[in-house]
Parts: structure tokens; C-alpha cells; sequence
DNA sequence: TAAATAAACAGGGAAAATCCCTTTGCCCCA
DNA sequence: TGGGGCAAAGGGATTTTCCCTGTTTATTTA
């Protein structure tokens, strides 16, 4: 770094404790320092209207509740384009990457890092315009990789409502009642998922559910 | 509080990150200073012993690789009573927050409060030599609950084994193969887990499982 | 040692899940 | 306008699950 810049950051994240903690460690860095933190999408849009300082990168978490990190990075690619959005969060799954990827952050890293990643990441970010760590380089390049590519999580309405209801003690004649639909129809969504999806029966279905995010424990 | 006083506190978590931040955020608060963290039960282990000066107080996560929390509070409980043990985890869940407790942890923090709630817990820690949140002590209550109670998670080695086959595609003769029994015991295992759990089908089953953390996603 | 207890195992039957194949109705479009 | 594609629905057979009621076997206890 030929000088020292301090550029601002903004922490998006439910868990207060985890984002006024990880406040003080950024402003432990040389470079940076936290503007302020909000809780979720909706706070922060009123915290950037409010301020008037745009912070230069904004540190967001996907799980939170009111307006997630998904809506959360969509509004600011389309609003905020100039401010770098970095995804922060424990998601290590290639759905969850990709599709933040596709709402324009600028980069992705886990939790589960050290310090001092976060602080090279962040760098790097300013440096180059992005931060792709191995892990996030990895899952592109498998994403790509047409076996994994059929396996693809694109359901449509009725689909995901009955693959949610799978999760459930309920028959299928009792999810057929509930859908409006005829059992028979039921029958023809589960046979089609289940060579879609390579699965043998109703549990592997609930463990893809669950392994996919498609639905809540 | 009559004198300002410095205690001094440890952080147990394998996310670096996370013990690196609240390392920062807890130096803020007046009363304590962050001594060092360790990144499981083991590293615990030999930086107590290396270090010369012990914690007043030691913030233990659940979740780790190695040597987790409930090995870490029990080794604490034998080894260094004098030292006041605080769970800090995002379990939720019964069972959990009880064994911790039955470890000998001086009280229990879910990992999304907010700051200034750690700040008070360590606190009332050193003052009153335990710290329970409002969300233990319902715990604490429901559990004596008879109701819920009698839903005991305790089960035989070969009732585990089940359940967690239970959550896999096999089908029960398959399981049964597996564990070397007859189909019909493992059908003996099944009716019995049902009446036991209150539950209708192996879909139940395997929800209860994964809400209880009998078997890994 | 006899009785009690509990795990392992079994027979039999009903319900649900799974599978394969066919039909109907609808929209699209070449 | 006549197929082609597709979601919905049905027929029918097999396997698996679920449930109730027992018997055998091993271990513990009185």
C-alpha cells in the first residue's frame, strides 16, 4: 500500500453481538473503519438514506430475517453500484454462492476464516474491485462442470410446495388434499423428482430438502 | 460496582474470526481484558498450562472440531473449578443447554444477543458467580415440565444406530443387514420409537433426528 | 433357583409408497 | 389445423411401511 487510505465499511448482520464485535476488529486495520452496523436489508436502507456518508463497502450476511442478504445485494447492485458488497456468512453451499454472485457482491467469504483473510480480503477488494477466496473460485469452476450442472435446483411452484410438505408426517393422499391436487398427480411429481434428483425414496427427498435449504428444520 | 476491577477471560471457539472480533469488542468493556483464545478444548489444554496467569472466566463454544464444549466444560469442571465457565453457543435446544449445564458452565449464552448483554453477564459472572438468561431459565423450568419430560432423549447404542440409518435411503431391511438383526427387530425398534416419540412415519422420524441433532445433515 | 424383565424375533394384514404405462385436456406454433 | 409438448390424472402391480399380537431367549432380580 503506497498510502494509507481509510476507506468505510458497513456491517450487515442480525447477530448484533457478532457484528459489534467484528466492528472492532475492522477498525483494527490499518485501512478501514465501520461507519455503522445494521441489522438487515430494511435497516440498512434506512441507515444509507439517513447518513450522509456512503460507506465504500458493505460486509453482508445472507441469514437474516425481515430482507435477507439475497433482496439485500440485489437492491444495492441496482441502487448502490458504486459501493463493493462483500457476502459474509456460514452458507458453504455452491446455490447459496452462485446466486449471491449473480446479485453482484463483489466477493464471498465464510465465517469460518481467520482475521487476517478478512483484512487482505477487504484490501484486495479496494485494490482490484473483487475477492474471490479458493473456496468461492472452486465452487465456480464446479458449477460449470455439467455433472453437477443437471442436478440443478430450478423447482417449479407446485414442486417445491410438495417437496416441503414431504418434509412432514402427512401421506401423500393427505399433501394431494392440501395441494388441490389428485394423488395421482402427487405420485407424478415424486417419481419425476426422484429421477431427477437420483433418489430412491421419500427420505433421501427430505435429506435433499434439507441438505439444499429448500426447506426449515 | 464499588472498584474497577480487570478480569480476565479466555475465548474457546474454532471460528477465528468470530474469537478474534469478540476478542476486540470485550477489551472495550471496562472490567475485562481478553488474556488469549483458543481454537478448541485441546489448544485450551496446553495454553493453560503454558501460560502462567489463569482466567477468572472462560468463554466456551459448543461446536468445535478435536475436543468440543461438553469435553472442554466437564475437563474444566474436574481441573480448574476456579475458573467460572460461560457457554457461549447458537444451540438452542434443550438437551443442550442442559448438559452444558449438568458440565458445570456457570451460565448460558446464545450467540445472538446483543453486546452490552455479554457485558452484563460477565458482570453478574464475577459478582454473583453465575449468569442465567431469561432463555435458560425457561429451559431450565420446561424441562422439569413432566410433559416434555417423558420425551426423553435417551436412547440405547442400537436405537441411535437406527435412527441414524433411519435418516439415509435404506430401507429397513437393509438397515437391518446392516446391523446384523432380524427385519423384524429393527421393526420392533421402529414401533417402539414411534410410540415413544409420538410420531407417524419415518419422515417424523427423521425430522426428529435432525431437530435434535442425532444425526448430521 | 424361580420369577420378572427386556431385547430379539415372528406372523399376518392393512395402508402407504413406489413404479411403469396410458390417457386426457390444454396451449402453442409451424 | 394437426400434431408436438406437457402438466394432470388414472390403472394396476409390487414393495415397503406400519401396526397389532404374540413367542423365544438372555439377563437380572427377588
Amino acid at each position: 500500500m503506497s498510502q494509507k487510505e481509510n476507506y468505510t465499511v458497513v456491517i450487515v448482520d442480525d447477530h448484533s453481538l457478532f457484528a459489534s464485535s467484528l466492528e472492532k476488529l475492522i477498525n483494527t486495520f490499518s485501512n478501514f473503519r465501520v461507519l455503522y452496523n445494521a441489522k438487515n436489508g430494511q435497516d440498512l436502507q434506512q441507515k444509507i438514506s439517513k447518513e450522509n456518508k456512503m460507506p465504500d463497502i458493505i460486509l453482508l450476511d445472507i441469514n437474516m430475517p425481515v430482507m435477507d442478504g439475497f433482496e439485500t445485494a440485489e437492491w444495492l447492485s441496482q441502487n448502490h453500484a458504486q459501493i463493493k458488497t462483500l457476502a459474509l456468512s456460514m452458507e458453504d453451499d455452491e446455490q447459496t454462492i452462485l446466486q449471491m454472485l449473480r446479485k453482484g457482491v463483489k466477493g464471498y467469504l465464510l465465517k469460518d476464516i481467520h482475521p487476517e483473510i478478512l483484512n487482505q480480503a477487504l484490501n484486495e477488494l479496494m485494490e482490484r474491485g473483487y475477492y474471490h477466496s479458493e473456496k468461492v473460485s472452486e465452487t465456480l469452476l464446479n458449477s460449470l462442470n455439467p455433472n453437477n450442472h443437471q442436478k440443478n435446483l430450478d423447482f417449479r411452484e407446485n414442486e417445491l410446495t410438495f417437496i416441503q410438505l414431504a418434509c412432514s408426517e402427512m401421506t401423500y393422499k393427505e399433501i394431494a388434499v392440501i395441494m388441490n391436487l389428485s394423488p395421482k398427480t402427487i405420485d407424478g411429481y415424486r417419481q419425476d423428482l426422484f429421477k431427477r434428483l437420483n433418489i430412491k425414496n421419500r427420505v433421501g427427498l427430505v435429506m435433499f430438502a434439507l441438505k439444499n435449504n429448500l426447506t426449515k428444520i
